[in-house]
DNA sequence: GTCTAAACGAGACGGTACGTCGTGTCTTCGG
DNA sequence: CCGAAGACACGACGTACCGTCTCGTTTAGAC
């Protein structure tokens, strides 16, 4: 059961980590792209180790980025459904902004256009598994009525994730701290099954939905 | 009210228009951005004549891709708000579906994150006259009392436009026929004034919803 | 025997003079030959005007270099042989190393290693006529039995001169005061045809030729 | 004392020999230098080796040549001065002449004239190590008695050498088999201590000196 | 005085070579 | 087998001059 009695040297994981950091901090500092060079050197490593464990500067960049921001997803089943999926944003402006994943993600998404191998990566390990997330807190709204039947999960996903990267990716508008809670109020409205309480006060029913977020 | 008396031997128009021609071709059957020495031998020009004009290949295919596209902006003013709004995010999608300019925008999106001269251009020249437009008709419903004071005018037009742009970026879901309509739709109950109809339903206003947040 | 009726505007002697100036002095400050364009910029004429009338930077300094220094080859017959070639030899010396010439000439050397068209213009135009000057008194010293009948006069020439360029060239002796009375006082007692005077001392004789020159 | 514990790939000997060759056949070839891009595909070698171990042709040039003619300095102390002097000048002729050095060393000449490095080096390690040679000759005759004490050793030898030079870079004239003999002749009666044989002709010693060579 | 043809200025253009940078592969040695 | 050091081929970069070209504009002499 235990793995193979592997011969010769092991790979070295503090390598590996002085890899990751300084391709991380080469991103962060400059706008493009960090060349494998400058990693290697950066590193105090090899660039034949560096092509030996990653194809580009792109796979070192999101193994980094998934490490360190690897959590981030998770959100409580218990959670009212319009709260999680406001958290969720909340979380990703947080990320964009406030850590080196927005700068990460820039330069990612930059590749990604142009790299294949990229594209896939960064979709699959990155976006899908937030997409998901958030897909679960539509489908478990729509299943407990709070949401419309006819709902499409992608396209609400979408509108509440995307303005955050667009602001992210064009940088004409700032990611203001209130830019989760404003998009699902945008959102919501249309979504949202009214809730058949007593109905006695019009004005009412709807303050609930935000008042304790912003 | 003439040019001035033009000194020189004049810029060769058919040049500049083979050069155009010559790197969206090369951008739109390749992932990556063309080289200069790809779209000037493409183009059957001279190295130094591409570098004279351009500064880079992104700023070759900005000009082309404005060039083509230069129209598809302006909409009458005497369309209902929301037909306006939708008729814009249906035409942006059409383009970066229907035309090279999709392809186009992809690579200078990829450009503009690691140049900053690609930045200020893209967002000024192509994304800012689309974004005034759009703000121009949510003006004028606000004005018209179709929307509701309080909108934040630049959220809505991200909110409206961004699915386009993310899509397109990610390529997680397709730009759909219907994609502007149903963006549209999703954001509407939260702008729109409620039309004083019958009024009968004192349960429709999500209208209150979000008039204090904006 | 007038020039035939010429039409149009007549060549512009003040251009030429600022660009056979131009060249020179940009050729005086640099180790390597000016360009046209740094020529053209320097005279305040155009690059067309430069290519319509000169070939080459080299034809450019060589036509100012001979305009500048046609003089300086003609010597007295009436000149004791010795003394004349001595003269010539010395003209030379300072030339090279005490006016614009001595640069120039470097240059022009270089330039006709590789440039067939310069090397015969320099060879016909400078080196020739002053060869020839030479040459004429030697054959003068041999006519008048001062110098021996079996003199080689090609090869007695370049004794006399070629140290001269041999050092600009290389650099490795300085062009001295002196150096042409050392090289003719090193050559004389080859050719010279011993003058019968009282004859007494046998061992004397070549002494004296240099003892007082070194 | 071995060398030290080389890391790395070792250099290629073989791509070294393919440039040197691939130079020196550009060189003799055609009139002007090669250019850098010439001799890699001739070598069929990269352009950054190319750069990575000659900063330009002219070194490579240099270095081939030195390789070639490494030898041919070196001359029996035991040889009377005169002869040794004479076999080195005939050396050179020879050189010139009827080997690949003489074109090599025309484009270096040429060279060297507007690049100080290339100056240097030519000096340096052409020129000087044969100047010594010649020198450590002409002072060999001094002690000996042979040569007047008061000659000035760099003039002898430049007088020497610069006529082979001369005629090599103008062309005026050929480089004759007995070109290193004839300029022996020319010098010798100046510098050489007459012998004290019987002395019985005084008008005849000088003649011997060159009668024979002219 | 025109007329007119050449000289001239400005600058676009196709080329060639430059020297550098980054990539990815390969080779050799040491841990 | 891992890793360091470094040679190497390749492709693109942006620049410098080159020599040619195409315009428009002088300008002095011919008519």
């Amino acid at each position: 059961m235990n793995s193979p009695p592997r011969r010769g040297r092991p790979r070295s994981a503090e390598r590996r980590r002085a890899v990751l950091d300084a391709a991380a901090e080469l991103a962060l500092t400059s706008a493009a792209l960090p060349t494998m060079d400058a990693i290697a050197s950066r590193a105090g490593v090899s660039r034949t180790t560096l092509y030996k464990w990653w194809p580009s500067t792109a796979a070192v960049l999101l193994e980094g980025l998934l490490e360190r921001f690897h959590t981030s997803i998770e959100f409580d089943d218990d959670m009212p459904v319009r709260d999680a999926l406001t958290a969720q944003v909340d979380a990703l402006v947080h990320l964009l902004r406030d850590t080196p994943a927005g700068g990460l993600i820039r330069q990612l998404m930059a590749a990604s256009i142009s790299d294949a191998a990229t594209s896939t990566a960064l979709l699959d390990q990155w976006m899908e598994p937030r997409r998901q997330a958030a897909l679960h807190h539509v489908a478990r709204g729509v299943a407990a009525g709070e949401l419309h039947a006819g709902t499409d999960p992608d396209l609400v996903v979408d509108a509440l994730f995307a303005p955050a990267y667009h602001r992210l990716v064009w940088g004409h508008a700032p990611l203001d701290d209130d830019l989760a809670e404003s998009v699902c109020a945008l959102v919501w409205p249309a979504i949202a099954v009214p809730t058949s309480r007593p109905a006695a006060d019009p004005a009412a029913p709807p303050a609930p939905d935000r008042g304790e977020h912003a």
